[in-house]
DNA sequence: GAGTATATGGTACGACTGTTTCAACAACGA
DNA sequence: TCGTTGTTGAAACAGTCGTACCATATACTC
């Protein structure tokens, strides 16, 4: 008895709460002008999460979902050459529309090193790639659970990531990871 | 005429304000905590430095001239294999002595994405590395101006730090970096 | 209608933030 | 001693932060 909850409210706020981190960042988060671009107020925001620090968990959780989807859609099995597999996926990666989630996977990381405490889960982040990549590149690996390949691929990926958000040389960091293939290759 | 000026005290206070960044983070810096630690006064931060963007600039201008120096201490001309150079770069970089260094490296990093106006020679300090890393390993470069093999070695450096900062697993990045330098040893 | 549970708005609290203002003190030359 | 310049403390200002409190509105069952 009593009005009947509306949990579809919540999923739409958190919704669009992803879109606005994304867009706006993590660090300078503050619940007013968040409530606001989100026509809805702080007050809203604390009933349906509990807490800013509870939200922004959801947050994350909700943007690494949609990661993990696009990931799943995109990352095909082990077709073709390895240089066209990671030539594949650094294109996909350093896209600009993935823009907005690699900054806040930057942020996140940088985050997780000043408070640990908060990211119980950061090492699992990175580690879960290993299933995916692993499997991608099987046939330069040691063996079936090799974890040195992907682990020496995702840092490639991410540290030119990293040149590439920094310097914005797109020539120059898509030509380091051809070389990084052509060494793969051997 | 007049009380002589005391430049050494704002050279003091810049010492160990950067001591308490290197160990504390940049996200949450706050002037009174920081004077505090500092056994001063937001006031006389203030009175130094003139604002809070100008002491977070100086402060980071002071980290950078450290590890620029001890950068140029540690890295010796081309000498021994390239396996052996390249495992001197990461057992240095990756030295828990360097951790709070590469923190906020992270850090600068993060929020540069977010507030790019910040930092007008964040690209700078990416390209910099180039000279010194392109000398270092001038023989499996393709030529004198190479700018593909450093970018490609510092992405590989870079990203496995970010590996092992949120994983803090040492052996398995460790592993990495040796098949990285099987790789470029060809 | 009453009863009841969910959903909201408004407002204020206490703790912070960077910065400013006003006053006083300290060390020098004349 | 006086004027001058550099230094420092205390307090306040105007703002933001996350959050709690209180009232009210809404939508349902009985």
């Amino acid at each position: 008895m009593g009005r009947p909850a509306d949990p579809a409210r919540r999923e739409r706020t958190l919704a669009r709460a992803t879109d606005y981190v994304l867009a706006h960042g993590l660090a300078g988060l503050s619940l007013r002008p968040l409530a606001a671009a989100l026509d809805t107020s702080p007050r809203m925001l604390l009933y349906d999460f509990g807490s800013k620090q509870e939200l922004v968990a959801a947050v994350l959780a909700e943007a690494r979902r949609r990661g993990a989807v696009r990931v799943a859609e995109h990352l095909p099995p082990t077709t073709g050459s390895v240089q066209e597999r990671l030539r594949g996926i650094w294109a996909w990666m350093s896209a600009d529309e993935r823009a907005p989630f690699v900054r806040l996977f930057f942020e996140v990381h940088a985050d997780g090193l000043v408070h640990p405490e908060n990211y119980p889960d950061q090492g699992q982040a990175i580690t879960d790639w290993f299933d995916t990549l692993g499997a991608t590149f099987r046939d330069v690996s040691s063996g079936p659970d090799d974890t040195v390949t992907p682990t020496l691929v995702m840092a490639v990926v991410r540290g030119l990531l990293f040149d590439l958000t920094a310097t914005g040389d797109r020539h120059r960091t898509d030509r380091a990871l051809d070389r990084f293939a052509e060494l793969l290759k051997q």
